[in-house]
DNA sequence: CTAGGTGCAAATCATTTGCCGGGGC
DNA sequence: GCCCCGGCAAATGATTTGCACCTAG
């Protein structure tokens, strides 16, 4: 893992470093208590609290951004702090990075008077996955019952 | 006020009425419990709970749509349902509407194989009347002290 | 009469906090 | 020794829900 500049006297402990490995490898962005339960696999004892506290932490010093979709009630986390721009899913509501360079027309600076430090983008729609779905089952649909 | 379309049987109470016209009016981007105080001065025995209820109501039915911003805690709500672009202040955490062209860039339809029916881009930033006060401080205290 | 609406209070759920013991430097 | 840290449990705060009554159609 990269070494990260930490204030003085503020350690990166294995509670630290096993949130932070898990958010980095996974690619969905799991909410505080999913995070919970992946960090309890490497370490059983941790508790809630101290999830809370450390992802707190480690947002505070810029190592994973907090993302919050109106979808659902609860925060998400990302591993990455350069992700800006995010589809959340309507159906199965799964968050994903986006890829493409649809929204790199946004520029930092200045906007309205008011100084533009950053940005989130969140696109709202329909995946890949739940469109396929939702194709197959109008086809078998359409297939069964025919066109009277 | 215009005439909504309801669901038959769902009426347009005068709670209901009095929550949309407070929302419609101010500027600010009040949450559940700034649109409860708004809404008491009109009715005076409304309770939260109703507030809860008939926000989510008017959202569900798209004649308002809430605003999720990471600098607080809670939902906010706006009275129109085509501001898609905000700005949040990281200072005062006042929510604006944007009104420049900034993010016209993003198009509906489709993006890395999801369909996108929908958007929402928070800008974060400094707004101009908190960057107007620190300003103002900043020239005091160096008209005070000097350079030396 | 029936369904939808409201006020009220209790419940729920995510998140935060206080406390205290333990370990690093 | 001091400060940071973590586990635990209790507290907090936003939001939801159950209930009993009320009212429009």
């Amino acid at each position: 893992m990269s070494q990260l500049n930490l204030p003085k006297g503020r350690r990166l402990t294995r509670q630290r470093q096993v949130i932070l490995a898990e958010l980095r490898k996974v690619h969905s962005h799991p909410n505080a208590f999913e995070v919970y339960e992946l960090v309890k696999k490497k370490i059983p004892r941790i508790s809630l609290g101290t999830v809370y506290r450390n992802l707190g932490f480690l947002k505070s010093h810029g190592h994973i951004q907090a993302l919050s979709c109106d979808c659902c009630d609860c925060e998400h986390f990302d591993g990455q702090t350069d992700h800006n721009e995010h589809f959340t899913c309507k159906l199965c509501q799964r968050v994903y990075d986006l890829k493409g360079p649809l929204t790199k027309k946004i520029c930092l600076g200045s906007q309205d008077g008011h100084q533009i430090d950053d940005y989130q983008v969140n696109l709202i729609g329909i995946c890949h996955q739940c469109l396929k779905k939702k194709k197959s089952s109008l086809a078998r649909k359409s297939g069964l019952t025919g066109k009277r």
